[in-house]
Parts: C-alpha cells; sequence; structure tokens
RNA sequence: GGCUCGGUGGCAGAGUGGUCAUGCAGCGGACUGCAACUCCGUGUACGCCGGUUCGAUUCCGACCCGAGCCUCCA
C-alpha cells in the first residue's frame, strides 16, 4: 500500500504524492524555548520523527525542519523574571530540548531553524503583505487584513461570521477588523527589537513560520504538522501569509495534526498546569519507554497519560527484548523487502501505529516458537519494524540489565548469587536456590532458566 | 453561543455492514524440581433510542455524556 495521509484540509485520507519527485519538504512547529518540554509536547516529535523515518524508506532526499522560536513575549518574562539575558534562557532551553527529544530516539531534524536567524525574511514577507494590500500599518503595529483572503477559515473550518459569533476577547482599538492579527508589532528600548520600515519591532508568531517555511523550504511544501491545537489560529495564519504574499493557490499540500495527551479526560497543557515533563519522566523511564507509550495510541487519538501507560509500555518492551535476547547470536537474513511487511502497511496507512505494533508482537511470537532456518529472517523482520518506530535499537541485554538506580545490586553480585544458585540446584538443595531466587527477586532481578543456562534480567 | 471531534471488553487501544484486532491484567493447560520465560486455550465489548438492511458496534437521525478550538498552548 502506498503512503496515505490524512489531510486536516480535505479531512479525509489522501493518497501521499510529493510535489516533487523522490524528494519531501515537512516542516513541524517546534518549541518556544523558555522552559522544559513536557510529555504532551514529545508526542507530535514522536509522531513526525516515526513519519521521518517512513518516508526515508521511500524517498531519497526528505528534508524536516522544525524551528525553534527563540523570540517571543514569554521569553521575555522568562529572562525578566531570572534577572538573566534572553540568549542565555534561549541556548539553555534549545540544548535541553534536544537532549530530551534525542532521549526519545527523535532523530534530529535536517533543519533547525532560529527564528531570530530569519528576521530578514520576515520583514521582507510583511513588506510583501502590505504591497499586495493584505497587511496595514496601526499604532505601530502591521496587522494582516483577514477581510482581504477570501477563503480564510478554511483549514479550521469556520467563517468570519463565525469567529465574530464566538469572539470573548476585547478587541484591540488600532485593528480593522477583529480576527486580523499581528505580522510585526513594536517593541521597547528595553526587548529585543529589530529595524524595519515599521519601525523598531519584532515578529508575530504567525509570521515566524511562514517566514521561515519560505526562506528554508520554498513557497509550497508537502507536509505540515503539528498539534491539533493550533490548527486556528496559528495554522490559518500561515496559510494566509504565505499564500496571499506569494500568490500562490497552494502553501501546505498535507496538513497534519495531532491529538494531544489527556490526563483524567483533560488535555496536559502548560496553562492547566497538569503537565509532567519530559526531564523529570526520564528521571524515572528510559526515553524508548516514553516514545513507545505515545505509539501505543493512533497520533490521531487523544491518548490516556498514566503511570499505568508507562508501566505497560515498559514490560511490552521488557518483552519484546526478551525475545531479541534469545536469539541474540543468530545471523540478520537481510533480505527482507519492506513492501511485504504488514508493519510496513500499517505505517503507510495514515501512520497507523497500533496495527503496527501489534504486527510487531505477531512476528515476535513466531519468533520465540521458531525453527532455526526460520529465525534469521524473523529477527531481521522484526528488527526493521522496531527501526521504523524508533524503538529495539538496543543490545537486549543491555537493556534487560540496565541498573536502574544508585545502590542497585551490581551485575557481578547477580552473577556469583547465580552461580551459587546454579551448585546449590546440582546438590539438589532446592530450598537455598529458590531462597536465592527469592532474594534477587526482592531486589528487582528476575532469574529465567533454560536449557542452556541461567539469564536474568531487572524488571518486576 | 459558534465550529470541530469523540463515547469499544477490568485497563490501554485498533478496526469493520455478516467467523480474528493487539497488548496488559485474570483464568485453565503445556513446559519446569518449583517458578520465571515461552507456547496453547479462554471473555454474551462496541453510550442510549429509533431508522435503513436479510443482517449494524460499523450507515442515517434524535438524544445523553465527554473533549478540543474560538486567548498563549503539541
Amino acid at each position: 500500500m502506498s503512503l496515505h495521509l490524512y489531510n486536516t484540509l480535505s479531512a479525509r485520507k489522501e493518497e501521499f504524492q510529493p510535489l516533487v519527485p523522490n524528494r519531501v519538504t515537512m516542516y513541524v512547529c517546534g518549541p518556544t524555548v523558555y522552559n522544559l518540554a513536557h510529555i504532551g509536547n514529545a508526542r507530535p516529535v514522536v509522531v513526525f520523527d516515526t513519519l521521518f523515518r517512513l518516508l526515508q524508506t521511500e524517498y531519497d532526499e526528505v528534508v524536516y525542519a522544525r524551528n525553534i522560536t527563540d523570540v517571543d513575549d514569554k521569553i521575555i518574562a522568562a529572562a525578566r523574571e531570572g534577572n538573566r539575558s534572553i540568549e542565555s534562557v534561549t541556548d539553555e532551553y534549545t540544548a535541553k530540548y534536544r537532549e530530551d527529544m534525542g532521549q526519545l530516539n527523535a532523530l534530529p531534524p535536517t533543519l533547525e531553524p532560529h527564528a531570530t536567524h530569519n528576521i530578514d525574511a520576515m520583514i521582507e514577507l510583511t513588506r510583501a503583505l502590505v504591497e499586495k494590500g493584505h497587511a496595514y500599518e496601526s499604532d505601530g503595529h502591521v496587522l494582516f487584513s483577514v477581510e482581504s483572503m477570501p477563503d480564510y477559515g478554511k483549514l479550521s473550518k469556520r467563517s468570519l461570521e463565525d469567529m465574530l459569533a464566538g469572539a470573548r476577547v476585547e478587541v484591540a482599538d488600532y485593528k480593522r477588523h477583529p480576527g486580523d492579527f499581528v505580522l510585526w508589532k513594536p517593541a521597547d528600548a528595553a526587548d529585543p527589537g529589530w529595524d524595519s520600515p515599521w519601525g523598531r519591532g519584532r515578529p508575530g508568531w504567525h509570521l515566524e513560520c511562514s517566514a521561515m517555511i519560505r526562506a528554508h523550504l520554498g513557497k509550497t511544501i508537502d507536509i505540515h504538522g503539528g498539534g491539533r491545537d493550533l490548527i486556528f489560529p496559528h495554522h490559518e495564519n500561515e496559510i494566509a501569509q504565505s499564500r496571499c504574499a506569494h500568490g500562490e493557490d497552494e502553501f501546505v499540500r498535507y496538513w497534519m495534526h495531532n491529538a494531544y495527551l489527556d490526563i483524567d479526560g483533560e488535555k496536559m497543557s502548560k496553562s492547566l498546569g497538569n503537565f509532567r515533563t519530559v526531564r523529570e519522566l526520564l528521571g524515572s523511564y528510559r526515553g524508548e519507554v516514553l516514545r513507545f507509550a505515545l505509539l501505543s495510541a493512533h497520533y490521531r487519538s487523544p491518548l490516556n497519560f498514566s503511570v499505568e501507560l508507562l508501566e505497560q509500555a515498559q514490560s511490552t518492551l521488557d518483552s519484546l527484548y526478551n525475545t531479541l535476547r534469545a536469539v541474540e547470536d543468530i545471523e540478520l537474513d537481510m533480505d527482507v523487502p519492506l513492501a511485504d511487511e504488514p508493519f510496513y502497511a500499517a505505517l503507510n496507512d495514515d501512520l497507523n501505529t497500533p496495527i503496527a505494533i501489534a504486527e510487531l508482537h505477531a512476528i515476535a511470537r513466531d519468533l520465540n516458537k521458531a525453527d532455526a532456518a526460520d529465525k534469521p529472517r524473523l529477527k531481521a523482520r522484526m528488527l526493521a519494524a522496531g527501526n521504523l518506530l524508533g524503538i529495539l535499537a538496543q543490545e537486549p541485554e543491555e537493556w534487560l540489565q540496565a541498573a536502574g538506580a544508585e545502590g542497585d545490586i551490581t551485575a557481578d553480585e547477580i552473577e556469583a548469587l547465580i552461580e551459587e544458585r546454579q551448585q546449590a540446584k546440582a546438590s539438589k538443595d532446592f530450598a537455598r536456590a529458590d531462597q536465592i531466587r527469592d532474594d534477587l527477586a526482592a531486589q528487582g532481578v528476575v532469574l529465567e532458566d533454560s536449557r542452556e543456562g541461567t539469564k536474568w534480567r531487572r524488571g518486576q
């Protein structure tokens, strides 16, 4: 099955065809770097990283850009609050963001444009919009005129009338229409700012993405991703800016939006304060566990986030790695055509990761009971599935035996006890053998006997 | 209020007009000195009420409940 993606714009699955054969351009809204990423922020990263991996199996060139928003009111506020410079705030959180996402096995994007490095492109875009009559200057601000664009609201499926009906925000008096949004705003002397035809100022948030896409990927791109909550106004406004400035009918060919993480039936968000940072969770769970948990639901479905979810992800990965450990010495059969793989078909069907994971389980089950002759191929298939999902890349033994915390019993101590237990078993002293096993179990070490000897892992 | 989108077995979570999701947990069995691992088997699930249909969890309509967006937010 060829790749099909659900397009928010058409509200249906469409066959994916890149604008330029064999070259795909993808842009995903990245972080505003003023604090730590929470696990909800990680969902689009993991989802679009999986898509990135999938696209690379099919296309020679995949250009994936994820921006860093490093100029914003919140950053300024955070710098003031911490009595530090803007740069020290953005540098710190950019670095931590990269580290955290790397822990989730997210590949680095091809491009990581910074807003502050693209100010010229933003000014240029604004100038073009003013010249074409889509924007106007008012009270030091430059605003986009939503009435100048006939199909404004197409992505979010609402009309200007709908928006007015729902308006519950005080309208700034410098706006001609309540829906008009800021492209460029004046900056105080104390705030970061850049000279422009409209005085010293800084860009509006929506403008940044449009300008960086134009500067780095082109007028029309294939895929634009982000969280559902960005559909309106952010992505709607990107469309308005880019299409009106460039005179193109098409800005983004496939709009993709992930649902969010829920906590107790509510979305996890900064404003609700019910979030858990990735960094905090990494203290208790490995990044791969977090990633697997995020992939356990389809990206367009809300995912209930809980400790139970993580525990389940942990035990599922342990089990899969256990299967791989049993075939550690088996050579891989590299001749595995992805096109024939059910997990590949599942991912090509709008990134259906739950089905892909189900297929992975099917392969693992077959591998567990396979004849020696079939193992090289099954192992290769399992690893290929894991690779697309961004999991199962570690050495099984390392995964299963990694110490969880300081003070855990060491591998050497465990090996010594296993040896002692072997002797006890040989002399039929089962009471002693079982006691050793129970003692280890109490310290989180599980023993697994087989004809080849005893293996151990840390777990429940 | 306007606009979107959902309600699936103990839990998580796919999918479909008519024998199967899958995983975790539970139960039974095989294996094992006993376990663990693994394997095999095992569940009157699809919010409620109507309609269409030979047949609906799946299509249509009403209703109930929930979520999201309309304001910074993945």
